[in-house]
DNA sequence: CGGTTCGATGTCAGTTACTGTCATCACGAT
DNA sequence: ATCGTGATGACAGTAACTGACATCGAACCG
């Protein structure tokens, strides 16, 4: 790693493409190995050959760069609940749009689990992802609105299953071995079915 | 109001009692008259007749101003998970924990409204209220594990609790009329009885 | 081929949240 | 009266973030 990064901030002057990624890059590989707070804006944005000014043009704060792919996520559940058969109830969309999100993490080995252990490290941070899980449970209700479910069991559809996802994602990023996270998701939901049953 | 305020930063001294309660109040007053980013520390301690370096001894920043009652909720909650009847199952005990917890909010009448219209109006107040939420969340979840349920099972509930709560309370305070707020809590909790039912 | 335009970047100054350190003050115990 | 002791003030410093303006390089135009 340490040699890949000696090269691409040698030589890397004003134009080079990608400074968007660049910055991405280099945060990320400062918050695993210092942590989040004793990174500076300033020591990212040097690493990845550009200014901190130039920094904050990409990101609107620092906790920000961390959160790059929200809007990817955000578009693809809520395409995904769109496109969940009519006959599905609100449980049932929003369930088949998380199992669907699931390759989207798979998929991108292990950046997802150094990611979090970041996240995990720092208040600040865990704060900034607890509003973005919000912002995709407000998205997600609101495509269960396009499909006819009333106030407020779209948001209380979208929101248990943001909660599901959460626990089923903690749990894929903490345990050892590896399973799908599309089973963790299925089985939280299954926990959550079970739990309003013999109520 | 503007009357009582006057008087009480006239002649407030250096050992004037109840430093932690005059800088909450100046701060919602600033808050409301002017918005949480419109407003700086310096200005809330110099209305409380305190000085900037004072205000952060009392408060880890300047968020943590409006969410002092946070600790008190707490504990409340997770002694009334403790104490519901041992036949509760685990979604019934979060359920009195919230109910009972509801004259908190009703007995302070119009400031958790004010309150939350301060936050509703700042993302960075919205961070602090759902990393607040979550806490409260996992607190109830270890309570629950104190009686005997295992995980996943426990935060499930805790959360899914949670999730109720915050709608339920978001319609208590928008709402024109002014329902109970523990009624809401019941609706909201047998909408997510009923979503789960037929899947 | 030279000039122009334009978006991306750099530079710099400024504000504000927040922290560490030490001085100072009022009050209570002796 | 003196002496802590805890609460507060004073002050300097760091780092996140912003606004204004300069500058660079590439594409385009003649």
């Amino acid at each position: 790693m340490s040699a890949s990064v000696i090269t691409y901030h040698l030589g890397m002057g004003r134009w080079e493409p990608n400074a968007r990624g660049r910055l991405e890059r280099a945060a990320m590989e400062l918050f695993v190995a210092r942590g989040f707070e004793q990174t500076t804006v300033a020591e990212i944005a040097q690493r990845a050959g550009l200014t901190e000014r130039t920094f904050f043009r990409y990101f609107a704060d620092k906790r920000e760069v961390l959160f790059a792919g929200a809007g990817a996520l955000q578009e693809l559940l809520v395409r995904a609940v769109a496109q969940a058969p009519g006959s599905a109830t609100p449980l049932g969309a929003i369930a088949s749009a998380l199992e669907a999100a699931a390759p989207l993490f798979a998929e991108r080995g292990d950046y997802p689990r150094r990611r979090q252990a970041v996240i995990a490290a720092n208040a600040e941070l865990q704060e900034r992802e607890l509003i973005k899980l919000a912002a995709l449970a407000a998205a997600m209700a609101g495509a269960l609105r396009e499909r006819g479910i009333p106030e407020p069991t779209a948001s209380l559809a979208a929101e248990a299953g943001i909660a599901a996802f959460r626990i089923a994602f903690e749990r894929w990023t903490t345990e050892d071995c590896r399973p799908e996270l599309a089973k963790l998701i299925r089985e939280s939901l299954d926990e959550l079915k079970a739990l309003t049953a013999g109520w």
